[in-house]
DNA sequence: GTGGGTATTGTGGAAATCCGCAATGCCGCG
DNA sequence: CGCGGCATTGCGGATTTCCACAATACCCAC
């Protein structure tokens, strides 16, 4: 597995339970006392999910998700409360947290939901470095070969094309067959199909 | 607004208000008794979202939601209770309830959840009818031409299809303008954008 | 200024696509 | 049996694509 479980609850016998739980069915885990501490080493690349208290000192679990979210993490978070109130699970799975369970809980179901949660992100993460090599290779072509590209994928001829750029039919073909090259297709359909849902 | 509001609560007081309140700001609503009243009406066409109490004689609003998404309905549904607790709340959003909200509400508030709901199954209907329309094309190709699009979406030229296929090249080229015709699609990158996210 | 990256164009040929015209064979339906 | 839909094929020509080879020009950085 490759992401950790990480543990934010300002109470050490809950960290210490719940870590012990989690270590001894495979699950790494990291724990924290407080939103702040896990925020100073949060990295967008801190692959896993979060395990993270509603009510602590000093920043509430909710405030720590919501930042996060706003620096982009998708890191699947299950929320944990002893006195959770139904508006506030609602505004938390809404807003796209993984899960909200109430402590104490059943053990094994929890542990269940970490594994689940771990897949998830995996998977996203799996799915998201395909989009930035995408990006990548998109972002290596010329200003002329992006235009060349957008009309190819707009079905145009390469005739046509130059005709929109005024430039020969010539200069429109190497283009193509750069762009091509770069961006890792031989056809202007599998180019469409890499492209698919974009722009 | 296309669809309607469909109020499901065997309190008949709360049915009153509710429909009152809704119909006031304009949003058409019909009221039900029971589950099982709302169920021998349903039918897939039926647009709009469902206000579905949590609590009733018979059918439970957990179970009628149940039974619907199990029929494919993607209705928009808002549960309502009064004695909800925080795993009702998570399961019914988890399973993709659209809220979950406590009675007594904020008026206003349900009022909006209604009309954000009833224009997300607006949006939802008109990706489905693009869907059903496109499904609509690809059933009427023949044999043929499918095994024919399958291998130009799969980058293959017209030679290479025609060897798959072991028939001539000719044949090959009819197929494919063929069911180019049919998509209504002018190119084979066209075709792969129609087709995106699909297969 | 020299080198590298980008944009541009030309020539010319092999290969593939696009299409109209024409035709054959099979199969199921009325 | 005849009609219509589907699959199939051939011919031939206009059009396009794909590429190798070759070259000019601009701009920026070292």
């Amino acid at each position: 597995m490759s992401g950790r479980a990480y543990l934010v609850d300002d109470d050490e016998a809950i960290r210490d339970s719940l870590g012990w739980l989690l270590e001894s069915r495979g699950v790494a885990c990291l724990s924290y006392r407080s939103a702040e501490d896990f925020l100073d080493e949060w990295d967008p690349a801190l692959a896993g999910c979060l395990l993270l208290d509603i009510r602590m000192d000093g920043m509430s679990g909710p405030e720590l998700f919501d930042i996060l979210r706003e620096r982009g993490s998708r890191l699947p978070v299950i929320f944990l409360t002893g006195h959770g109130d139904v508006p506030m699970a609602v505004s938390a799975l809404k807003k796209g947290a993984f899960d909200f369970v109430e402590k104490p809980c059943n053990d094994n179901e929890l542990v269940n939901r970490v594994i689940e949660a771990l897949r998830l992100d995996a998977n996203q993460r799996a799915a998201a470095s395909g989009a930035d090599s995408l990006n990548s290779r998109l972002g290596r072509l010329t200003t002329r070969e992006r235009e060349v590209m957008e009309r190819i994928l707009a079905g145009k001829l390469n005739k046509i094309i130059a005709e929109d750029l005024q430039i020969s039919m010539r200069t429109v073909e190497v283009h193509r067959a750069n762009l091509f090259e770069k961006m890792g297709v031989r056809t202007a359909v599998e180019l469409a199909q890499l492209l698919a849902g974009r722009r």
